[in-house]
DNA sequence: TCCTGTGAACCGCTTCACAGCT
DNA sequence: AGCTGTGAAGCGGTTCACAGGA
């Protein structure tokens, strides 16, 4: 369920903030959805609420967490070191929650060897074997769309089963890889389409002003 | 609608092919979506398709960047110099787009007044003025989740109409902004989630292997 | 025959409304 | 009284299936 990591951090904010226990309005307001919902989405893990209380905030964090598998750590590698590669490299929020990078690969000769943060970046020609012997279950793609589908095989093929795809185009992994797609060119032409119909809305409303 | 800046993506590749019409079903495939969601969706944009061919890859191409509002360009305002700001920044994909980061802040006196591509970052006490006077109306939020509400009020006072936000928090924003959310960290606890469930099911397979 | 356009069925998610527990 | 848990209704998006034009 892609609501429980908003409901784990507006609980650890939550938590910050010493409450023990929370409703599930007050959870829904602090994650952006609705009470019902929020009842509904943690029923699923089991009841844990207590009526006329709510529930307690930290044992659902551990509830959740468990849910999510975050108990146990991640192994992740980063294929292409470009400027977002490096970017996320040099991200210390994923190690906090469990996420390590462990590697990173590049083809270009300039760069291989050197490292970034902690990280020593390899050629793409070890990855089907780095990724092995490092027992990496995670790849962050962001590599130029041409080689991604290529070196998403490699990475299946060396046991990876998660992929989060930056590169914009669409990957074809088996049935039992799980595959994650953020295209921030996307998002920028939603937020553009959006703008065109307010600002033709906007038109149109002074037209009808026009002639009225 | 969302998946319009996807088929855009197939489109070009298809043009890059020489196609010159495309049936709804080879789009749909390069698009990882259903025949007939293709078929709805453009006829939504009036009907474009020639029944017996298909659709004109050109006339479609222009007619979606129309309704997207992607013939004329766009001015954004990157918030927050960190890594990935400044991978932001150094993305040359949007200006090819037509969005054109005009302007970038920090608080850091550090960064401030130091160029990162050819952007000079400013100072962001003063970001309403510039926000204003750049006639900005695009804003990519990637600062620290504490400050990322402050901020984003004082964008949405400057006149900013569309909000992609990477800082891992729930922004709140009137009803006449436009607000997109990416979170990494969400995103790898999702893959965390699935992962989990997968190897959940391998024991549960496992064991009843054993008893059998 | 091939492919679009579209009413109609379908499906899953969201929200409502309230019973029931503390 | 307050809040959870949940059946039932509601809703929007997706898919089906086929009529109809090239």
């Amino acid at each position: 369920m892609a609501r429980l990591p908003v409901y784990l951090r507006a609980l650890a904010e939550s938590a910050k903030e010493c409450l023990t226990t929370i409703s599930s309005d007050l959870l829904a307001a602090r994650s952006g959805v609705n009470a019902a919902q929020v009842r509904k989405d943690l029923s699923h893990l089991g009841s844990y609420g207590v009526r006329g209380v709510g529930y307690d905030v930290a044992y659902l964090i551990g509830q959740i967490n468990r849910q999510l598998g975050l108990t146990e750590d991640r192994r992740m590698a980063i294929v292409g070191v470009g400027n977002l590669g490096r970017a996320l490299i040099n991200y210390h929020g994923f190690a906090e929650r469990g996420f390590h990078i462990v590697a990173a690969f590049d083809s270009d000769p300039a760069k291989i060897g050197q490292p970034v943060a902690d990280i020593s970046v390899r050629a793409v020609d070890d990855m089907g074997e780095v990724v092995v012997r490092q027992r990496v279950a995670i790849a962050v793609v962001t590599t130029p769309p041409a080689v991604a589908q290529a070196l998403t095989d490699v990475l299946v093929a060396a046991g990876v089963v998660s992929i989060l795809n930056f590169a914009p185009m669409v990957l074809s992994v088996p049935d039992h890889v799980s595959l994650r797609q953020v295209d921030l060119g996307i998002e920028l032409q939603i937020l553009s389409f959006y703008e065109q119909e307010a600002s033709a809305l906007a038109r149109s409303k002074a037209a009808v002003v026009d002639a009225g």
